[in-house]
DNA sequence: CGATGTGTTGATGTGCGTCAATAGAAGTGG
DNA sequence: CCACTTCTATTGACGCACATCAACACATCG
């Protein structure tokens, strides 16, 4: 039926289904190709879909009154987003635009909620998958009151790789003042920490790779300095 | 059977629920009588139960390594809190800690998860609840990295008041530090802020009462400089 | 009435944003 | 394949919002 009904059966929102209920729910679901930059859905907008990313990455941001943008999350193919939007009165609580060739499956919300009721499963599945945003933004909250911005960056680095290496690379595949902005942190900062690690030989970087040289070294740098 | 069994079913998680699931639910729930500033459960401790606030107030907060403190939630008399823990591991996320004196209904998670199970309209409940949460938590990111600090207490005055008036009380229960923290500002800056506010003769303070004299000057000062 | 806790106000410091200049990297077209 | 534009990243100089440190005013309470 669908090119990624394969792909969508594996996010962690569907992967309990059985295959009938998936293709219920994919009855009138479409494909859309978005080209970078474009726009996907605006703050405010009435919210008629949630969102499979097939292919490519998106970010989820908000605009300050005076056009300020911050990057709420980071997604990239395999992920669903905007599920919770069933529940939040029908309006995006987000933008959401893409970082670069991106392929949507576009879910319609239609009976979305009668599925969730009928499945049991898939409804605690959700409330997981939510949680776990929750507990996410939690951390963000923390991070952007209690922590500076090295900090952030470091902890940043940290998660990118795993946690009992020595040493590690870490790709930054999209655009670093997308990334500094997830981080709450503007991109000249950004770069003036990653230069200090850098001079503190605890990081190599070249172009978009970061080679992580001393990563207890830098837990350390994390835990005491921060700036 | 509960004495606080009818308070219990207006709180929203449990509204739809008939007496019969209440009372299943309940049939392990105990009562505990929390002094001001005890702590009910630490970030990191096995979650087994989650709570509903008969009366009082509660404070849910994260340590910095440093010991500083983040309010993440103010919580009041009717609400539940950390029933989302059941899908997070079984770790709870925060610290809890009473602001007054509290009486709390601690219900083990037990069977939560059948009872969840079994009942798709509750499911669906959480879900609307936690979703209005992760929708707050969006707006406390957006506002601590968009926002000025006076931004941030004006936005708190006007939502503690009705959005259509031209003047409103906002009474002030607890501690000014407390409201501070969780607005992501110290102590003092609040005081300051509630000081010029004051001084352009947008509200009147005395004591923990305060009075908004110009609400549409202060969205407009909110709007405009927030400093 | 001292003691302890909470809020206000002043003086000073600083982390990070802002502004600006430059260097690369990448894409475009002839 | 090379000029030319355009975009992203880096680095420096400077300023400001807010934290920090400190002194004081006022409560509340034993």
């Amino acid at each position: 039926m669908h090119e990624d009904r394969e792909a969508i059966h594996k996010a962690p929102l569907f992967s309990g289904l059985f295959a009938e209920e998936l293709d219920g729910l994919l009855i009138h679901a479409r494909t859309r190709q978005i080209k970078p930059h474009e726009v996907i859905f605006a703050e405010g907008d009435k919210a008629g879909a949630f969102y499979f990313i097939a292919m490519g990455a998106v970010r989820l941001y908000r605009l300050s009154a005076r056009g300020d943008e911050k990057v709420i999350e980071i997604l990239m193919a395999g992920s669903t987003f905007a599920e919770a939007v069933v529940f939040l009165g029908g309006r995006y609580p987000v933008y959401a635009a893409a970082l670069s060739e991106t392929r949507l499956v576009e879910i319609p919300i239609g009976d979305f909620t009668r599925t969730l009721k009928a499945n049991g499963g898939m409804a605690l599945r959700m409330l997981a998958g939510i949680s776990m945003r929750l507990h996410q933004l939690i951390n963000d909250v923390q991070s952007l009151t209690l922590e500076t911005a090295g900090q952030r960056v470091a902890a940043y680095l940290l998660e990118q790789s795993p946690p009992d290496a020595q040493s590690a690379d870490v790709h930054m595949v999209i655009h670093k003042n997308v990334i500094a902005s997830r981080l709450g942190v503007k991109a000249e900062t950004f770069s003036r920490v990653l230069a200090t690690l850098r001079d503190l030989g605890l990081i190599t970087v070249s172009g978009n790779d970061i080679h992580i040289v001393d990563r207890p070294g830098l837990e350390r740098w994390r835990a005491s300095v921060g700036t």
